[in-house]
This record gives C-alpha cells, structure tokens and sequence, in this order.
DNA sequence: TTGAAAGCGGTACCAG
DNA sequence: CTGGTACCGCTTTCAA
C-alpha cells in the first residue's frame, strides 16, 4: 500500500496534523520541524491522496472535459490545450468522448460533476435548458457554444466568414455557395449568420447547400449539387466537409481553383496537407482550449465573476491553393 | 451541496448503512425496503461519491491514460476505443498528453498512479527500467510497445510490412527505400525488421532513408534524397511521413503512382481522403484501445494474470490510389 | 434484516 | 508552534 501522512508523522517524529501543516502551510510550524518533517515526507516517497484531500476540501484538482467526437480532428487540438494548460496549473483531466450523442452528454455530465471542481464541455450537443441547469448546480465552461450568460470561449465565426467573402469578392466572385453543417450546431448558425450579413453587405449572391453531416461524405454528398448551382466559389461548414468536395470535384475532372474555389473552415492539420492545400479560416485551437481552462479556474476562485466571463477569440483567413480568381464566363 | 447517502437515508427513513447495502448488495436487504431506497436515491438524484467510496474500497473506478501527442492522428483513434470501452466498464478515464517528452511522461505516471486503479500507457517514450520499475509497482499497460513481460497490446508491424512488400514485389518493383521513423521508437524498430526479413525473403533491394521526425515536414525533407536514390516505391514510417512525401513529389512534378509508388503506416483516416488516396497498412486502433481496458481490468481482478497478458493485433494493407506497377525503365 | 460504530487519508479547528 | 479531535462520504464489520 502508498505510504500515508501517518507513515511519515512517525518517521518524523510528530503528529499527523504536523506533518499537514509542514506540507502545506510551512509558516505556521517552526523552521526545524518544518525540515524534518519534509527530508521524512521525500525519503518515504510520500505525496497526499487527493481524493482524501478532496472530501474534506471540497476541491479534488480535477477537471472534467466532455467532447462530441475525438476522431472529428477540430477537437484533439483544443483537448491538447485544455490537457496543457490544466497541468501547468496543477489539475487532471478526465476525459469523456459521447460519440455525438446528447444523452450520453447529459448523463456523463452527471458522473463526471462529483469527481471535478469544474467541467468543461466543448460543443456541446444537449438542449439549452439542461445546459442552464446543470450550470446552475457545477462549474461549468462552454467551449465553441454560447447560451446565455453560461461562461464560454467562442470564436468569430461571423468576422470569420467576413473574411472569407472579402477574400472571394476580391478575387471577383459574384455567386457563392455554402454547405451548412448539422441545424442542431450552434457554430453552423453563426456561419450562416455572418455569411449572409457578409454576402449581402457585398452585394453577392448566396446559394444555400445541405444541411450535410459534418464528415468527408458528406462533402461528398454535396459536391454536385455545389456544380448544378453554377456557382464559381463555395464555402463549406468545416474542413472536413471541403475536403470531400475536394474530393468530389477531383473525380468529376473539376479542377480547383480554375474551375472553382474552396473554402474551408476550422483550418484542421489536414488542410495544409492536401493538394491544392486548402484556403480555410483558422480557428486558435489549442488557445481555445488554454482560456477555457482559465475561465474555469477563475471561476472557481471567484464565483461571483460568473456571468462577466464571455470571450470570442479571432479568427482568421488562411489564404491557400484551393481559392483563385472565377474562370471567365 | 450535492447530495450524499445521509440525504437519501433520510429520506427513505433508513440508515446511511443500509442505502449502501440497498445500492450495492441488494440481496441483503428486505425486498421492500431496497426498492422504498432506491426510490428515494433515484427522486434525489443520488449517486455515490466515488472518492470517498475508492478510500475505503481501494478502487477508484478510474483508469489513466497516457499519450505522446494527440496532435498525431493516430492516438484519437486509440483514445477513443480506450474511452468507449472504459465507459462501458463504468470507469472514467484520466488524460494526459506528454508533449512527446520523456521527463514529463514518468512525472505523470507517478502523478496519476495515485488515483487510478491502473494505467495505460500509449507508445510510452521512457526508457526500459523506468517502465519495468513503475510496472512493479502500478498495475498498468502498454500500447504499441513490447518491454519484457509487462502487460502490452502491439500491432502486427512486421506481417504488415511483409504484405507491403509482397504487394510492391508483385507489382514489379525490384528496388524500394524506407523512411525511417525515430531511432527511439520501438514500432519503427519492429518495422524496419519485417522491412529487412522481407525484402531479403524476396530478393528485393532495400534502400534506408532517414531517420525523420514522425511528421509531415519529415516526410517532405525525405522525399528529395528517396528520389535521388534511383527506387520506383518507398514505404514511410507512418502515414504523415508519406503525404509529405506526396506532397513534395507533386511540387517536384513527379507522379504518383506513375513514377513512383508511395505506401504508409496506420491508415489515419486522411489516407483515404486525399489524391491519390494512401496505399497504407491499417491498424486497428480504437480495437486496440478496447483491448488495452479489457487487458487492465483483468489484471485488476486477477493480478496473478500478469505475465499471461500480451497480445498481437493483426495488420491489413489498405491498396489505394497511391501504387501501381514501376514505370517502365 | 437492520443500525451503530469504526475507519479509509486527509484537513481544520481548538486548546494548550 | 504543536497535538488532539472531529469530520468529509462511504463501506464494512459486529451486534442486535
């Protein structure tokens, strides 16, 4: 068995409590003791079982963190941050992949919640209801999702699509497509939100394709329908979903970008990879992951801070081989 | 404050002793009196704190995980089917990525070591000793590397690279290079055996590129000195390493698979989603991460298991776009 | 079949 | 500055 707080009380000579004190609050024990007590704790090996730290404590140094789909690439990057920026600050993370289903997601929340001092869920799918209530009894961090005043990190979809519509409007086009992703994605409605500000400030036609799963098929799906559109650019809800177009496109002898351009978003390892690499609106992942973990930190400190505790994190346009100018008409 | 088995006992007008026998042993409890508890556990939406109960039982219900980079996408796969299963199992898993660091790979092994029943350990970094002194001491498994006797689920590497070999031979290739993965890890090791027992056993000539980083600006450094050595196929490490490789021949203006036939490792699921597709061998990743829980709770329930307990998953070569037969010399 | 009591490993308060 | 004591939430004897 681990070696206890009592092994190294005995070891040093004192009491329990002493030994607590020496570890954690050094000033309120003579210098000497002090000393003693953790050359005892090192030798032994010793380091506090924080489930037991926890009962009494009420904080465990645990977080919890809730994705929809780890084989979606958008959501290792963020996982990668939050695991960072939780150990920089001293707390584990347990992880829970719900495979996009809501259910899942609402019962996880509930065995999670007793093991953590906060959550955070990233896109989460559940009903804005049960999200307000479960942030109402747990600490909880929305990452990519914003209801209410429940704190959340998000990203500038909207300045993101602006961008992407400058980007094509320059290069000439008049008439773009979009292939939207699920109804039910919060991320999806602010797309289309800031696609069609962003097309109709430029005076540019806005085709609507889909909704389509979010995957390779589902760009795949919508590929020819993008084509009947007449269209000579298209953006799609996600990266994954442009490279199914891309896809596509390749297989019916569309060339890109000569015969038309894509634009991708999320801006996934994978983008850069492909051939042509794909133009796409970054997101700052892993930052999202950082200053989710912070917000859930500070909030912990400080309840009362909750409701003050919004941010949306820039995006910006990663102007690739996949957009050039329309083909002559 | 949540609600704990006082909250229930109360309300059911029993004592907190006989809720624990209610919800865990109900046998031991008159028919009536479990089902008045389990009522009322159910109306508070009571479920027991698993910290308190791990103090006294010695188990916690949760399991570790520890991965190199999830930013590699072979590891959410793996994650994923560790994830899945433990779910199933009721155990919720801790995560940590090390950043591909050693150091900080043993640090977190004895940082979780202390709240889990047992650990996973995916393609660890740390050296032998270091592995086989935490494997003493912690029940715990590794995934994708065999030291010793210590409890490991590893993939057929080197029956995979005998079927790509076998592949190229019958296409007509004669002369193939390898690009090699890092010295350090144990897969690249393995492979580059069945590398060597194939290409001998088919009278092939076998040229060696590298070592590169595991990434795809490793594979587009690689792609220069693999054409210049005069083969007509070259097998990288991994995936990644061949869609740099891809990459810089498509810049350089060379063919694939017309002049040259590219195959990978892993079957990531890019593979299949770029032009040309990856000819790759696939690996069972998520059955890979089910195999790993399943191989650690048995452990758990029977520690005299260890040493009984490694297994090989088989490997399948994924033909695709990139191979065809050598171009005619 | 049930309740009381002890204790898992810590921390916090109170006396001294 | 230190030790004793109570208690966090739960499980598990031991008696009744």
């Amino acid at each position: 068995m681990a070696v206890t707080i009592k092994d190294v009380a005995r070891a040093a000579g004192v009491s329990p409590s002493t030994v607590c004190r020496a570890l954690s609050t050094p000033d309120l024990v003579r210098a000497e003791t002090g000393e003693r007590v953790r050359r005892a704790a090192t030798d032994l090996g010793y380091s506090p079982n924080r489930a037991a730290r926890g009962l009494i404590t009420g904080r465990t140094g645990n977080l919890g963190l809730i994705v929809p789909d780890l084989g979606n690439p958008f959501f290792p990057g963020v996982v990668k941050g939050i695991q960072a920026r939780a150990r920089e600050a001293d707390h584990a993370l347990f992880l829970a992949d719900t495979d996009e289903d809501p259910a899942a997601e609402t019962q996880l929340v509930r065995t999670l919640a007793k093991q953590v001092d906060g959550l955070i869920l990233c896109s989460p799918r559940m009903g804005e209801q049960e999200l307000r209530s479960f942030a109402a009894e747990t600490p909880l961090v929305m990452l990519n999702r914003r209801v209410g005043r429940i704190p959340a990190i998000t990203f500038a979809n909207v300045d993101g699509m602006r961008q992407a519509v400058t980007h094509l409007t320059a290069l000439g086009h008049r008439r773009i497509a979009y292939v939207a992703g699920p109804r039910t994605s919060w991320s999806n409605r602010e797309r289309v939100r800031g696609l069609r500000a962003a097309t109709t400030a430029a005076g540019v036609e806005l085709v609507e394709i889909g909704p389509v799963q979010p995957q390779y098929d589902g760009g795949v799906a919508a590929a020819d329908p993008v084509l009947a559109a007449g269209v000579t650019a298209v953006i799609a809800y996600n990266d994954v979903i442009a490279l199914g177009l891309l896809s596509r496109f390749n297989a019916r002898g569309i060339t890109v970008p000569a015969a038309i351009s894509v634009i991708g978003f999320d801006d996934i390892p994978l983008a850069a990879m492909v051939h042509p690499s794909l133009t796409t609106v970054g997101l700052p992942m892993e930052s999202c992951g950082r200053a989710g973990v912070d917000l859930l930190l500070g909030l912990l400190q400080d309840p009362a801070r909750f409701g003050a505790t919004r941010r949306e994190l820039g995006t910006q346009l990663m102007v690739r081989g996949s957009t050039g100018p329309p083909p002559p008409a």
